[in-house]
DNA sequence: TTAACATAGTTGCATATGCAACTAATTGGT
DNA sequence: ACCAATTAGTTGCATATGCAACTATGTTAA
């Protein structure tokens, strides 16, 4: 279980490396967003964040292309937010096409709510990342 | 679209960096495969290499937890390989449990074929990071 | 004007995953 | 020796995702 063992020519590299990190933080922020009882996902925070920044309003395409995430995936993920009433669709009186996606202020107090735990955890990773960063420089 | 607006505590965190590279790397990565007409996911990649690595054999369980992945996830993708005899199930003698997997003559040749595109990938993959890295420095 | 093309969003299908329940085998305590 | 607890692996279920096909609307060019 040696991650670093001098056979591999991946392990000079960042991708491994990024690989990991970004999954242990996933695991990590469910993990506090569950102890929290708090039902989002930590996808469905990341477009509740971009909402609340962008308080214009974004169609479905452009949320989907912000997120790198395919639109039929980013439909049904506004599905479920409609759904719990954290966001509403908005159809376009230009384009009846376009559907923009708002937050609802049900969605602003939740995200507030989230914002602290979040920005906590984010920096407890984020310092044990720096640390292992200092003893593991690629440099 | 400005993921670096002054608005967002976030954006001077790595989370969402790494989330966004993670994201990347990987629709790089399985595009790559693609192209080169080789039928394996990330994933199931990552197995390959571990084995070939490791050739004493690994359990399921072992895998699952190099892989930061479910047991029942690793199980299945297992099967996939197996079912692709890139790898073999051989039952332990001395506890009948345990099932270790290795990498067969198949697996290996196609690791050996992957190898250098995987390499050149990841190297493309971060010179883009550090140039990024570079410019928009954190410290 | 209208026919071809482009765009926004939804749906069906295949696949991947985590959780929990399950089976089978092993270990440990009495 | 025997029953409870543990461990390895599998399976059912719920859910998430990408791709491709589809519908509806808007745009463009002849």
């Amino acid at each position: 279980m040696n991650f670093n063992n001098s056979k591999s020519d991946f392990n000079k590299t960042l991708a491994p490396w990024i690989g990991r990190t970004c999954k242990i933080m996933n695991v990590y922020i469910s993990d506090v967003f569950h102890k929290n009882n708090i039902q989002v996902t930590k996808e469905q925070w990341i477009v509740l964040k971009i909402l609340h920044e962008d308080t214009d309003g974004i169609i479905q395409n452009d949320l989907a292309f912000i997120t790198n995430r395919n639109k039929a995936s980013l439909a049904r993920l506004i599905n479920v937010l409609e759904k719990n009433n954290l966001v509403t669709r908005i159809h376009s009186k230009e384009d009846s096409r376009k559907k923009f996606i708002f937050i609802t202020k049900k969605g602003t107090q939740l995200f507030l709510k989230m914002k602290p735990l979040m920005l906590k955890s984010i920096q407890i990773l984020q310092d044990g990342i720096t640390e292992n960063e200092k003893k593991h420089s690629l440099k």
